[in-house]
DNA sequence: TCGTAATATCGCAATATTACGATGATAAGT
DNA sequence: ACTTATCATCGTAATATTGCGATATTACGA
């Protein structure tokens, strides 16, 4: 009990809701929003500018990269993160499908 | 510890993530599906479509009524649900801005 | 080589979410 | 009045998420 039962769903909601997930948490949306405001590449400024520790930060950050939204590479002993815009296009689309076909009113 | 910490993040990025936790699970993805598929109003077909206890099933509306997703209005015993679709389009725009400012890229 | 900076991961505590049975409330039909 | 149908809510167990300190790991510079 208590767990949610993906089985249960057909593949399109589940995929929904994976996508919702990573912006379903504030510090997520502001991670993305940083990435992509300084339209370089940034590493632990995040911390500062956040405010959360640095394990938490870097804990959200594979939660996003595990959606498949970054592109992060080492430069020296830095990893500079950037927004893999492809995919963030896919999760767009995806999104808009489901609002384009939800647009029943009936009360 | 282990609280999201609200108060750090922008009214912004609060506000999307707020909106995403509805989308963020598969029950409520499905829920909102079904109510719009059938067009005109539902109840309790839900717990047969979907297959979670009615318990369960009135909780995850009650999440997205929350959000203010849903019109409900009792006829007799039978609760008739459809969406709040000028709610529903004021989801789609604020996460559609979101997307469309973030599109850096440099790795 | 040593110390330091940057990042990832582990382990744990606090909190939140999910799911369901039981119970309550209301309305319809008998 | 009694039963049944429909939906909401309460209480609680199971599980997931969030956050952080401590500890690795790796790369750089002195």
């Amino acid at each position: 009990m208590g767990a949610t039962k993906h089985f249960m769903y057909t593949d399109s909601c589940n995929e929904i809701a994976n996508i919702a997930k990573v912006f379903a948490h504030p510090a997520r949306v502001a991670i993305l929003k940083y990435i992509s405001e300084q339209e370089g590449c940034i590493c632990n400024d995040l911390v500062e500018d956040i405010g959360l520790s640095q394990a938490t930060i870097s804990q959200h950050l594979s939660v996003i990269g595990d959606a498949g939204l970054l592109q992060g590479r080492f430069v020296g002993k830095r990893k500079c993160y950037c927004l893999n815009s492809d995919r963030f296009k896919e999760f767009q689309i995806l999104m808009n499908v489901f609002f384009i076909k939800t647009t029943s009113n009936c009360c």
